[in-house]
RNA sequence: CGGGAUGUGGCUCAGUUUGGCUAGAGCGCUGCGUUCGGGACGCAGAGGCCGGAGGUUCAAAUCCUCUCAUCCCGACCA
């Protein structure tokens, strides 16, 4: 394609709304436009990245034995309700009413469409297993759009479902999906790592989300540096030496502690350092009043929280709220004759004595507190976030903590559709069975943006060969020049004959804004042709990825091109 | 939903505090000329009822009320 005749509208200035340096990229770089909150316009250069991403999934997921099919966004409020989610989903899903007055949904994700689906038609064992998937627009009413594709309300999104004969058969499949989404992201050729997860809402009893690794992440890993562990850290187990033996302090004590309610407050005004302390964390469980107990210099995991209890929802109880259960302002909670329904401590707390911890009064806190001694705990259990400083918690090396965006998710879900939807078949004795079931997605859009985040510099955005809606951008330097044009439509032909994707910006532009633009848009191979080097008889190279330049004989150029093409896609790892 | 902020040509913003002439700048856009290897320069243009509604006033981008939209932080999130 012709630049001159291209809709690709560049930037020098990013909008002001837009904040992450995807989003301002994406939009400098004409690959979309916002039209209302977390909806965007895919523009041509933009949608053809998306494609790309797109076609990767759709043959690795063919070459996992997946099927493709489309299902409707649009669906019936009556699926929703037998699944219980149109309860539970919350306003995340878009209700609507149809001119019947029929409640409907914008599909947020398709558990229901395709269990309604297969149940109708799938009877007998031996037509198990079946895998579908569909790449497709989806919408979910986000609280809070953000960060332009990172976080959008309409997206797109590639899910597959997975439907075994049994438990052995469903590990079989999320086995394959696991693997088929590796291949992708290194296809992609994208710095990333598979992770266990917490399986959330969605349900079922383990998952893996794929992360692509970069600094603007939303989500933090914790991976082992000696083993091949990685978890998200909302998922995490912190490994416990055990509780230790120690004597019991003397009888705990009031202290004043005006004014003080946070732990640093209270530590510095004590001088006593915050692991000392004991921090009480007043949780609303379904409703439900709990204390949760962690270390004064550790955080609480309040999906751990969620988990213990297998609740559906956990939040921080409101200042009211805290009053009331506790007697006090916020600030000044304690263990100590504190009547809530639970009180759950960390499991490190067995590992210590004469701890500080609130009052439940107004300015005071209490010292040589001892849990077993004084409070009465319901049950000790891992609730922290894990940290650096914690030990692989399977094989005690080293944690680091690197920054993650989540693009994919596999889900073993086992029978919870299929009971709720009565997905049943005829197993080999003729006896019905429910199926079992596994959901894996892809967020493409997302993988574009995330493909930004982790590839771009100061003059805009590095797209990896595999997602670059071009290969490679001609750049004719002296547009007005016939001898120079001839030469570059030539090289632009002979490029396209050789099956790489061309641009040639052949606008009557001055050199140097192609140069500003070439690099904005970040193809990764610059060809750069010029009255001077025209009559040198050679086109300069520049890889946008390291910037390098070398000069390729425009006599014989497209096996010096496939060599130094090569050389590019090596720096890629390809 | 709680907290904060912003809405003025396509983009970035000034002007609002303290109401007052035909509402400005840079970028972008159109035309002409000079330029031509890292976002050139000159001249001439087009383009805005200042988010919307109502109100106060001799007079409103500016003050008041309501409303809509957008962004940020938090809560939330397959």
């Amino acid at each position: 394609m012709r630049l001159s005749r291209y809709y690709l509208p560049t930037l020098k200035e990013a909008p002001a709304d837009a904040e992450v340096i995807s989003h301002k990229l994406m939009i400098r770089a004409g690959l979309i436009r916002r039209l209302t909150s977390g909806v965007y316009n895919y523009l041509p250069f933009g949608w053809r990245a998306i494609a790309k991403v797109a076609q990767i999934v759709r043959e690795e997921m063919d070459r996992a034995g997946a099927l493709e099919l489309t299902m409707p966004m649009v669906q019936p409020a009556d699926l929703w309700k037998e699944s219980g989610r149109w309860e539970h989903y919350g306003r995340e899903l878009l209700r609507f009413k149809d001119r019947h007055d029929r409640d409907f949904c914008l599909g947020p994700t398709h558990e229901e469409v395709i269990t309604d689906l297969l149940r109708g038609e799938l009877r007998s064992y031996r037509q198990l297993p079946v895998n579908l998937y569909q790449i497709q627009t989806k919408f979910r009413d986000e609280v809070r759009p953000r960060f332009g594709l990172m976080r959008g309300r309409e997206f797109i999104m590639k899910d597959a479902y997975s439907f075994d004969r049994d438990d052995a058969g469903a590990d079989i499949s999320y086995k394959a999906m696991y693997d088929a989404y590796v291949r992708i992201f290194e296809r992609l050729a994208l710095k990333f790592r598979a992770v266990e997860a917490d399986s959330g809402s969605i349900g079922g009893s383990f998952s893996h989300e794929f992360m692509v690794l970069a600094q603007t992440g939303e989500d933090t890993i914790a991976a082992c540096a000696d083993c091949n562990y990685a978890a998200n850290v909302e998922r995490a187990e912190v490994k416990f030496a055990g509780p230790k033996n120690s004597t019991p302090p003397p009888a705990w004590a009031e202290v004043h502690t005006p004014g003080r309610h946070t732990v640093e407050e209270v530590a510095n005004f004590l001088k006593i350092g915050p692991e000392q302390l004991v921090k009480t964390i007043l949780l609303n469980v379904d409703g439900k009043a709990v204390a949760a107990l962690v270390r004064g210099d550790r955080e609480l995991n309040e999906i751990k929280v969620k988990n213990y209890f297998n609740a559906s929802v956990v939040e921080l109880a409101a200042p009211e709220q805290v009053v009331a259960w506790t007697k006090a302002p916020v600030g000044f909670a304690g263990p100590v004759g504190l009547e809530v329904s639970a009180v759950l401590a960390d499991q490190e707390l067995q590992a210590g004595e004469g701890w500080v911890c609130g009052a439940n009064k107004k300015d005071f806190h209490l010292v040589n507190v001892s849990l077993s001694r004084d409070a009465k705990i319901d049950a000790y259990a891992d609730l922290r976030a894990i940290t650096a400083q914690d030990p692989c918690p399977r094989c005690g090396g080293r944690l680091e903590l690197p920054k993650g965006i989540e693009v994919g998710h596999v889900f073993k879900l086992g029978l919870k559709y299929s009971k709720a939807m009565n997905a049943n078949f005829l197993d080999e004795n003729g006896k019905d069975a429910p199926m079992v079931m596994g959901c894996y997605g892809i967020g493409v859009t997302r993988i574009v943006a995330a493909c930004i985040e982790q590839n771009h510099d100061a003059d805009g955005i590095i797209f990896p060969p595999p997602i670059a809606p071009y290969q490679a951008l001609i750049l004719n330097l002296d547009a007005k020049s016939e001898a120079v044009g001839a030469k570059a439509q030539e090289l632009y032909e002979t490029l396209l004959g050789e099956g790489v994707e061309a641009l040639l910006d052949d606008r009557e532009e001055r050199p140097g804004v192609k140069f500003k633009d070439a690099d904005l848009i970040g193809i990764p191979m610059q060809v750069v042709l010029g009255a001077k080097t025209l009559a040198r008889g050679v086109a300069e190279v520049k890889d946008r990825r390291s910037g390098e330049k070398g000069e390729l004989p425009l006599d014989g150029f497209m096996a010096a091109f496939d060599a130094w093409r090569a050389k590019v896609y090596a720096g890629w790892g390809m």
